[in-house]
DNA sequence: TTAACATATGAACAATTGCTCATATGAAGA
DNA sequence: TCTTCATATGAGCAATTGTTCATATGTTAA
């Protein structure tokens, strides 16, 4: 461990820093949101779902996933209430469930494209 | 493979919700920026420099890990034209290069907070 | 030149992750 | 009931990741 406690460069501006920074329960949960959409296939599930809601049967094929898959990834997003689901008969149907992921998601989108 | 190219449930759906779906490299930019933002020392790292630049040194006191480790994270941020640096002698400087991570940062800090 | 310092980098390692496969669950129809 | 279908889940595995440690690079001052 080389942290230089008392050691740094400019204390001056670290402390002024420090004080802006978020707690560490937002910086992981910020950190948690970022991790739900930083991975190819939870992010196109996400993605199939921005215009209407699917089923898991259809989310495989838009993503060309197995089902299994995809299933085990919507448990994911569904435990960080990014999604949420509704049964009908056989068929859960998925859809969002958080309208700020909605917002990163365009934002991004916009930033890739321009 | 079971993946169900003719069998499935809703085809009208699955070809509405694949015209609205963004092709693979525009995908792949995207979760490659969620990544980055996804572990908590490069979230921190970005979040410690909205502010101000800052040396590697000073990063590290910030964010209570070794210089090394945050030097690392570094390259990965610059690889990914998130932060630019600046040499000052023997001290680099670190700042943000990508007003859109900015954004995506800001978004999702209050999102935490509401 | 040599020493000291700030940063960078490569190898190694443990930990985490995403997928596959097999199996389980739950609902509808025969 | 039994079968079929849609989805869920657990174990196992290969691949990736973030950190540490040792060492290298590059800059300044003696």
């Amino acid at each position: 461990m080389d942290i230089c406690s008392d050691k740094c460069i400019n204390e001056k501006k670290v402390k002024q820093t420090m004080k802006t920074m978020p707690d560490q329960d937002d910086t992981i949960q910020m950190a948690d949101i970022f991790k739900a959409l930083s991975d190819p296939t939870r992010l196109k599930i996400v993605l199939s779902l921005l215009s209407q809601e699917h089923c898991v049967c259809d989310i495989a094929v838009i993503c060309q996933q197995t089902d299994s898959a995809i299933s085990h990834q919507l448990r994911i997003l569904r435990t960080l209430k990014i999604v949420k689901n509704r049964r009908e008969g056989k068929i859960m149907y998925y859809s969002i469930d958080d309208a700020h992921v909605v917002s990163l998601i365009k934002m991004s989108l916009d930033h890739v494209r321009h």
